[in-house]
RNA sequence: GCCUCCGUAGCUCAGGGGAUAGAGCAUCAGUUUCCGGUACUGAGGGUCGCAGGUUCGAAUCCUGCCGGGGGCGCCA
């Protein structure tokens, strides 16, 4: 029995009783929480349906349990049913009961745990959103692990989603780019304010070799000429490293098509339309702080340039334009004083904040090596890339060590931890767990034993391991779904590895194939059945995270 | 000055108002005729930064302080 269907009980239990009369409810809740009681002895689930029904019902909380414990009692999927404490309803399922959970995820496959709690609402999620002048650097690839596993997590709860990448190819920092290159290829000293990385001198290189008169033309063309070739490289640079770290975009939106495409003057107009423009000592602002922001910002400056701001008023715009319910913006702690004016800009547009933008803000990303920092800077030449983590630790560990802390705690990344195959390194541990699952299962074909059309005898699940691990794997669902909700996937890394180590002391103290010659039981079925379902439940959820899950290791 | 994040075991960190606050590492002591020991079992180790408040109940929510990271001024 999942969880899910434990809640329904519960409801018709509880429908029963207003029915009777015995419950004074004005109100039956489609859902009640079901959970895990930390401590075994209480139970298989537990629910904490009483406390939050007594103040409704106008009874303590015990006589309210008491009165659903009753009707819990009567079902024959359950086989014993406690009050403790203040109401907690501690309940122990019927032997087959629990075990039938290890069909229902075999059945279910790759799309077990996946919920409905978002279906019919699409999800805009931009991160990264690099300047196109330079390599991804460390946090970029914090953002590319995260960005990508809440849009998974959020498409497992039935949304539909885009990943969105806004490419900054307008404005001063694009000229500096060209600036530089063409700097370097005339073998001139690049501009202080310049970028002066390594990749620049190859940049350089390359388009010299493709375009080898280029620097025969006058100085205002070949300045146009080297920031262009040097951008679209050095895009074409990002996205295959982002394809190659398992992140697909969906959009590649350029800044400049923003301006091109009329999206800024229709965006103007609909915030004009909503009152909240006005011109001030020649500029054109926008009044923000009619909202949470805490002074109004320029969208045209007085010289007629279009400010950053402008950009971003009329990015969020469009994005809205083409249909997205929730516009979820990934931003370094760096630039966490864009989110009162990104809310404003949502608010001026006459959206809700609370509703239509959301603005995650994460905390940055160091990086120790022989335990020292390693600093990062983008201007300077020793920069950390996303391809160094890769190359030193792999797409797997980098994506699943990035994933598994909450954005909001700084990270500090252990390399030396990272290239361990030991179980300090949670993937490891993680991936293992698969692996040797598989083995089993690779071992019980050379035995001859085909589980999946043997009869599974899910009553034979009555080993304390066994009903552990059945608990464990009945809380996915309701994993993903909080991990969506919540914006906060490093909720399925925590979760796999408590799920492992159930396995781990499950198979400690199982023994799931028959040894030597003894014949094969309903008993070593059922384990295999349990073992199908872990291994299936892992791989959902290195999915979810985008990390492989090995066969073998 | 204002904003924001953090403060939980020796270390790195989980813990969306619920039961005795958890895990990994480290330390110490154990476990294997045969399915992957890259595993498992046990022990020690805590005024959850401090003080108030909200309520049946607070590590969790609110306020104030202390300590630390980061940010903010027609810049991109």
């Amino acid at each position: 029995m999942t969880p899910e269907e434990l809640s329904g009980l519960v409801v018709d239990v509880i429908r029963a009783a207003v029915g009777e009369r015995r419950l004074d409810l004005a109100e039956i809740p489609d859902a009640v929480v079901i959970e895990r009681p930390k401590n075994r002895d209480h139970g298989d689930w537990a629910t904490t349906a009483a406390l939050q029904l007594a103040k409704q019902a106008g009874l303590p909380p015990r006589e309210v349990a008491e009165v659903i414990a009753e009707g819990l009692r009567a079902l024959p999927s359950i086989a014993s049913v406690d009050i403790a404490g203040p109401g907690f309803i501690n309940i122990t399922l019927a032997a087959g009961a629990a075990g039938e959970l290890a069909r229902a995820i075999v059945e279910g496959g790759p799309g077990f745990g996946r919920g409905a709690t978002n279906q019919g609402r699409r999800f805009n999620v931009e991160f990264i959103s690099a300047n196109p002048t330079g390599p991804l650097h460390l946090g970029h690839t914090r953002w590319a692990a995260v960005g990508d596993a809440i849009a998974r997590v959020l498409e497992a709860s039935g949304a539909e989603v885009a990943r969105e990448f806004y490419v900054n190819d307008r404005g001063v920092q694009m000229d500096k780019f060209g600036a530089s290159i063409m700097a370097v290829a005339n073998q001139q000293p690049v501009p202080e304010d310049g970028y002066h990385g390594e990749y620049i001198k190859h940049l350089a290189q390359r388009i010299l070799a493709e375009q080898p008169d280029i620097t025969a033309l006058p100085e205002a063309e070949q300045f146009v000429a080297f920031r262009e070739a040097g951008y679209r490289l050095q895009l074409a640079q990002q996205q295959g490293v982002l394809d190659g770290f398992n992140t697909h975009f969906d959009v590649w939106f350029s800044e400049r098509t923003l301006h091109e495409s009329g999206a800024v003057e229709r965006a103007f107009a609909k915030l004009r339309a909503q009152g909240h423009m006005f011109e001030e000592e020649g500029a054109v602002w926008l009044r923000t702080s009619d909202f949470d922001d805490d002074k109004d910002r320029v969208l045209r400056k007085s010289d007629g340039e279009l400010t950053y701001f402008a950009s971003d008023t009329a990015y969020y715009v469009d994005k809205r334009d083409r249909g997205f319910d929730v516009c979820i913006y990934l931003l370094g702690a760096d630039h966490h004083g864009y989110v009162n004016r990104l809310r404003a800009i949502a608010s001026c547009a006459g959206d809700d904040p609370n509703i239509n933008i959301e603005v995650l803000i994460g905390q940055l990303v160091k990086m120790m090596k022989g335990g020292e920092e390693v600093r990062l800077s983008k201007r300077a030449g020793h920069m950390i890339t996303l391809e160094d983590l890769v190359e030193e630790v792999g797409v797997d560990a980098a994506r699943y060590s990035l994933i598994r802390y909450p954005v909001d705690s700084p990270l500090v990344l252990d390399l030396d931890l990272l290239v361990k195959r030991t179980n300090d390194n949670p993937v490891f541990y993680v991936q293992y767990a698969h692996a040797r699952i598989s083995s089993v299962l690779r071992n019980a074909g050379e035995l001859g034993i085909d589980w999946r059309i043997a009869e599974f005898d899910p009553a034979q699940l009555v080993h304390e391991r066994e009903l552990e691990l059945l608990g464990a794997l009945g809380d996915f669902s309701r994993t993903i779904a909080t991990a969506a909700e919540l914006r906060e996937p490093h909720r399925i890394a925590r979760y796999l590895e408590d799920l492992a180590t159930l396995y781990h002391r499950f198979y400690d103290n199982c023994r799931v194939l028959p040894r030597g010659d003894e014949p094969l039981e309903p008993m070593h079925i059922a384990r295999l059945w349990l073992c199908a379902a872990t291994r299936q439940v892992i791989a959902n959820g290195l999915d979810l995270c985008g990390v492989s899950a090995p066969e073998r290791m």
